[in-house]
RNA sequence: GCCGAUGUAGCUCAGUUGGCCAGAGCUACUGAUUUGUAAUCAGUGGGUCGGGGGUUCGAAUCCCUCCAUCGGCUCCA
């Protein structure tokens, strides 16, 4: 008899050799018909392994991630199966579950699919499931491996199994099917009860550009079909919320083939939302002791040159403009600029720190496959700045910008972001990375540090740090899934050397200040078409670019209306007066399309009283107030909004 | 940059296998209406069918090429 303990810390006894499911089994038969994969001693398995010793066991079902990634994982195999009966000769590359589904990458040979074949290769799919063929798993040699995959003639496993040891190979087959593969699976295919193929795309071998580019394609199942049917109300109702959907509605951005790929043009809207952004910016920045400073766009050679991006990044500027015998580069960073400006301070070490603000904008030329709306743009405007200080002074300089982040964070209710602290890999040092082996550990433990005993949860990603220091980036999500650094904190103590930049100590020797980069609001475009998604385009208050919508009943009370709307600008309140020859019915609705805050509903009674009756966007009728009560309330909320940051 | 898809009026979209002056709704404009919490009625205007080239008696529709967008890959100071 074994063992086996469960998460209750419960401890049962068994035969050796009992399986998952049979232990589910004995549980309960509901359990085990959900029973997808089992972790043994933490290790995911399948549910049908045996179990030969003392162990610890966690039943999975569709309910645990583990679960969920198995069950897809499997589902990659059968859609392979279905691939492999409907192209003969198609050969396999991987296919790994992922966050929403999974894919399986394939060499189709002469054949090409699209996603007219989906249909197809579904029905296929689910006709191989209702089969319910069991996963069957078997150790193999690495040269039966190996002769099997050359037997199929596909060179993609046989590229795998170079990189696998002899003794740790395993196959996996359902139905006429198999693969190589480490597990788990799921018992059968018969729990796949609803597929969908969601897209189809390029993928390099390896993820490798010189390699040969695969097709990849991606899908989705479920264990029951109406979780499909919510899976895809949920993708539309995200695909709502894009702010490239968002952004041409409210009429916040737009793009123009005359100006060019990747370069937004900011409509009013966009603009009276900028303007938010900045003021909060810069009186947080006042605040806390930044200077403001102002660069060019444009210079020469030699400052890129002495900064070192040039060698590294010419790539991803644009390309020089030849002025009389000399190249000027549009900046794609602020920092130089920045440094020459700390420079020309010369400052003693009683001056530290020096912080320069400036909202700059920068040129970058991205690649013209990953422009994507806002949040990836050749032209964009950086919340940037840089302190320079001492090493003694770091510490705190690194922890106050850190505490600007969480109150911007507090601000705009951001809650789901992930706080990734990149370090260098010693091995690369004097490729990748300034070969500054001290100051790498150095800094990094003052920056761990900082993150540890300011109680801000990170994940440390080795290997991922700037080649002038380590850095933090604050990691968010798209609507429709895809990851982004939002923000970005940087530390640099290589690049004020390269530009000889110093300070005076106390015994009159010079010092090189350490530089932190800061971005705490990012750029505008990215930071704004987060914002979109994130409010789903209904702004607070004190964002919105049109704060309240007046509606005059009929005309007879526009000239009300306009009185109203100078006294709302006079208490700096952003609204418009909706004069329209048009009903209220449709003003309202077009107020409520638009998402402006506020609409105040003015008619006969109104008039008479003096007052304004107050609806609130999403919410309906609030009541009747004066004037100047209305204007009151939104101040006092717009305060509340605010008020976090002062403190 | 690479693979695949898409590109019709300001916006959202129809336009069967190439065939009468290219359509609808919303928007805009004009007129009627003077309205009470999510669409008043009627009329009018608006399109080099992404650009260029080709095939054809005839192209939005087929072919080539360029541009842009979308989904991925690669990249992301």
């Amino acid at each position: 008899m074994i063992k086996i303990t469960f998460p209750d810390k419960n401890v049962r006894e068994y035969p050796k050799g009992t399986t998952s499911f049979e232990i589910a089994k004995s549980i309960s038969e509901g359990l085990a018909r959900n029973v997808l994969a089992a972790k043994v001693n933490g290790e995911t398995w399948d549910a049908s392994r045996p179990i030969d010793s003392d162990s610890t066991l966690q039943l999975l079902t569709w309910d645990d991630k583990e679960g969920k990634s198995t069950m897809w994982h499997s589902s990659a195999h059968l859609m392979a199966e279905a691939l492999e009966a409907l192209y003969p000769g198609v050969k396999f590359g991987i296919g790994p579950p992922v966050d929403n589904g999974f894919y399986y990458d394939v060499d189709l040979g002469g054949n090409t699919i699209s996603s007219d074949d989906f249909k197809k290769i579904e029905d296929k799919m689910v006709e191989l499931a209702r089969k319910g063929s069991k996963y069957e798993r078997t150790s193999v040699s690495k040269k039966d491996a190996i002769a099997f995959f050359t037997e199929k003639a596909d060179e993609y496993k046989l590229d795998l199994l170079n990189d696998l040891e002899d003794g740790t190979i395993t196959f996996y087959k359902q139905g006429n099917f198999t693969d190589l593969c480490r597990g788990p699976h799921i018992p059968e295919t018969g729990f796949i009860k609803a597929v969908k193929l969601m897209n189809i795309a390029g993928a390099y071998w390896r993820g490798d550009e010189k390699n040969k580019q695969l097709t990849r394609i991606y899908g989705i199942t479920f264990p029951k079909k109406s979780q499909l049917d919510e899976y895809l109300t949920m993708v539309e109702e995200a695909k709502k919320r894009d702010h490239r959907r968002i952004g041409k509605e409210l009429e916040i951005f737009t793009f123009d083939d005359d100006v060019g790929p990747g370069l937004p043009l900011w409509l009013p809207n966009g603009g009276a939302i900028i303007e938010q952004l900045e003021k909060l910016a810069k009186s947080t920045e006042q605040a806390a002791g930044y200077s403001r400073v102002r660069t060019p766009h444009i210079a020469r050679e030699s400052m890129y040159l002495t900064s070192g991006h040039l060698p590294y990044y010419e790539d991803s500027m644009y390309p020089p403009m030849i002025l009389e015998g000399e190249k000027y580069y549009l900046k794609a960073m602020n920092c130089p600029h920045h440094h020459k400006i700390y420079k020309e301070l010369n400052p003693s070490y009683k001056d530290l720190p020096i912080r320069l603000a400036e909202y700059g904008t920068c040129y970058r030329y991205e690649q013209s496959g990953e422009l994507f709306g806002l949040m990836r743009v050749r032209c964009l405007q950086m919340n940037d700045a840089h302190i320079y200080c001492t090493k003694e002074q770091f510490a705190e300089e690194f922890r106050a910008v850190n505490e600007m982040y969480l109150k911007y964070f507090k601000i705009f209710n951001i809650d789901k972001y992930v706080m990734r602290f990149s370090t260098h890999e010693p091995k690369k040092l004097g490729k990748k990375y300034v070969d500054e082996p001290e100051l790498w550990l150095e800094t990094e433990d003052m920056v761990r540090k900082v993150l540890i005993e300011s109680n801000i949860p990170y994940v440390e990603v080795p290997d991922e740090g700037a080649f002038y220091g380590p850095k933090i980036d604050v990691q968010v999500w798209s609507a429709i899934g895809r990851e982004f650094t939002l923000a970005t904190n940087q530390v640099d103590f290589a690049v004020p050397r390269r530009f000889g930049l110093t300070y005076k100590n106390s015994q009159n020797k010079l010092e090189t200040p350490i530089c932190i980069h800061r971005a705490p609001l990012g750029t505008h475009e990215r930071f704004i078409g987060f914002l979109i998604e994130h409010y789903a385009g209904n702004f607070p208050i004190w964002l919105a670019p049109k704060q309240v919508s007046i509606l005059s009943i009929s005309e007879k009370y526009n000239d009300y209306a306009k009185k109203l709307l100078q006294l709302l600008i006079n208490s700096d309140i952003r609204g418009l007066v909706d004069s329209r020859d048009e009903t209220i019915g449709k003003k309202i609705r077009d107020a409520e399309m638009k998402k402006i805050p506020f609409m105040l509903i003015i008619g006969e009674k109104e008039f008479n009283e003096n007052k304004v009756s107050v609806r609130r966007h999403g919410s309906g009728d609030v009541g009747s107030f004066t004037i100047e009560e209305f204007a009151k309330m939104v101040q006092e909320e717009i305060n509340n909004s605010l008020n976090i940051n002062k403190q």
